[in-house]
DNA sequence: CGTGAGATTGAGGACACTCAACATAGGTGG
DNA sequence: CCACCTATGTTGAGTGTCCTCAATCTCACG
């Protein structure tokens, strides 16, 4: 489909493309997770996505990258050359429709999101996120164990909150028997569907 | 290009399609100008994007919208059927590519409202929100005079504030002299450079 | 003119942020 | 093997930005 891709590996943090730079090749996760995120100049900062295993960025864009990617824990990606992303793209009007399909995904994807930034609060953002995991990333669920391979700091980020509201919420939601708490990066689903109300303002 | 288009004409406030209905349509604006949005059970509403003339929507998509779209004033819309969209789509590799780069420029602009609504300040979404109409939506501005087509109401839904805010904002930037206001759709750009040092965060 | 919708201004409050202390866990070196 | 150190996360106290509620203003329209 893509042809053949260069597989490269990259440890935790390190970055994979910075926003603004020319956009040389198109990436495909293949084990491992990474955030997307576009920066102030003061440093404040806006996780755009997580991507988890077979997702892609960068696959269509302008000139420059619009974000920047860093690998959370160690990972391989897929790295495909621009040239030949677009050689494809001429060529093969399956892989024009896939990848157009894949936008439209991205792009509903921030829609739901700009509405969970401008005007969810913080209970309904965390609860939102949760909910995110089961339905999508599923970095090795079962059902209703979570397993977030992320820190607060980005979970923060992802959210536009702080690691304190991140830390303080997922402990309301405990106190109240909604979730229960292992490590920090383990969250277990006690009432979905109370959770799921929570999510839409439902409360 | 489009083939031939259903021309359609709505009046201020008018509903063109709404949120999970069937995707049976595409659109383009003629004339007039949309709000394209997306809203939580309990009323609260988030603006997705306004649509100045030229600009399209619902074009690809899944099987249902996944944002509502208005007029925000009397306007006049392209319409076009999925069927021959889709048809269109296949027999022409030219117009996929447009499609796709019309696609990629949603989503970098979405990328960049995810930044504002979950990073920026009331002064630096407002002063974002501005040069947004110097940059694209030219809305019948010259330079440095804009015309804002849609009311607070609209802007604060963008923004992910509340009217009363947008207006205090709009209020200190006319008395710290970076703005001047004539009726409430009227702005005129007095000092470009400090506005745009503050929609980074420059201040 | 009277009316009503939209915008502005004011007073007070709440939610999330800031600053800070403490807890926990992993890693390093003596 | 344990003491130490640093990362990360949690909890607490106080503050501030933006929100809520409400009054006033403006202006288009009947």
């Amino acid at each position: 489909m893509l042809g053949v891709g260069i597989t490269i590996e990259k440890a935790a943090g390190q970055t994979v493309v910075v926003e603004g730079d020319p956009r040389t090749h198109g990436f495909r996760v293949l084990t491992g997770a990474l955030r997307l995120y576009k920066a102030l100049p003061d440093g404040r900062r806006q996780v755009i996505d997580f991507l988890a295993p077979g997702e892609c960025f960068g696959l269509i864009g302008a000139e420059s990258y619009d974000v920047s990617a860093e690998a959370i824990g160690p990972c391989a990606l897929a790295r495909y050359r621009r040239a030949d992303l677009e050689a494809a793209l001429r060529s093969n009007p399956e892989f024009a429709a896939r990848l157009l399909d894949a936008a439209r995904a991205d792009l509903e994807r921030a829609h739901a999101q700009m509405l969970l930034l401008g005007r969810k609060s913080a209970e309904e953002k965390i609860a939102s996120f949760l909910l995110l995991f089961l339905n999508r990333l599923g970095f090795g669920a079962d059902q209703r164990r979570i397993r977030l391979p992320m820190s607060r700091q980005d979970v923060a980020d992802y959210l536009g909150l702080t690691i304190e509201t991140v830390s303080r919420t997922l402990t309301r939601l405990r106190q109240d028997g909604l979730i229960a708490l292992g490590s920090p990066q383990e969250v277990l689903i006690r009432r979905l569907t109370e959770l799921e109300a929570m999510a839409q303002g439902g409360r």
